[in-house]
DNA sequence: CTCCAACCTGGAGCGCGCTCCAGGTCAAGC
DNA sequence: GCTTGACCTGGAGCGCGCTCCAGGTTGGAG
């Protein structure tokens, strides 16, 4: 129920052992539970937090801020504004990060276009040079 | 018109003077024309490829592939095909890419919902856990 | 009790995409 | 002609986020 051996713990959270490792020597993930031979069990809230870094990874935040939000719960419940300016801040340059990625995307669409020929008529300064 | 010194062509594409000259030197942008002293002069086909480089880079495509986007444009129009497959794979990738990134800023605003609590109730996992 | 797969540590190494540097050259304005 | 800022080259270095390694320990199955 809540006590996994390291393998089982990046099956569950699609790290690798070697960076969960690397997450508790860096700070990111709290000291994690040893058994009297030294070999870690990680437990639910390790996985709990292990998502949750997951998905600040995934959308682009860089591990000295991870850290530092980690850093803030481990100081206790009167962090939790500087948290959650943390997370929002965070959430902002994700919404411009997906404009971005839409934007561009749009661009990749249409070159794809341009080489299937569709009739839509193409008349971009980028489509008449010959990058294409 | 045609024929922009090195800051201009940095100013223009968003690229800083040493990338510019990293992506000549690697092959990924062909060889650039030179003044009879030495210096590049960059025309408004260099700039098209830069605005592609552009786009590629910011949907996550590795130099690799584009430098072999690059060289089969150089190749000629016989590799037109090959092209349109390597942009579409990519696309593909990027609707992924799009897909888990909209994914994850879901999360991440529940989690933020969670520090604003605001009424809606949430009872995942993840919230029960000590990692906000 | 033995075996062996899974685990441990500290530290080196890597892949990517630039970025910076030293030491020298070019060219536009005065 | 001189100055000065933009530019040139080859090559070293960097920041990030792991990833790998050697050499040793642990612990559950048989």
């Amino acid at each position: 129920m809540s006590g996994y051996a390291p393998s089982e713990a990046a099956r569950r959270s699609g790290f690798s052992l070697d960076t969960l490792r690397y997450y508790e020597k860096i700070g990111l993930l709290a000291d994690v539970e040893r058994t009297a031979g030294g070999q870690r069990v990680f437990t639910d809230d390790d996985l709990g937090w292990l998502v949750l870094f997951r998905c600040l990874r995934d959308t682009g935040m860089p591990i000295a801020q991870m850290r530092r939000y980690a850093e803030l719960a481990r100081e206790g419940e009167h962090t939790a504004d500087e948290r959650r300016e943390l997370l929002h801040h965070h959430a902002v340059r994700v919404e411009e990060q997906m404009r971005l990625l839409q934007r561009q995307y749009d661009h990749l669409r249409e070159k794809i276009r341009f080489y299937e020929r569709l009739p839509e008529p193409v008349a971009e300064a980028e489509q008449a040079t010959a990058t294409g």
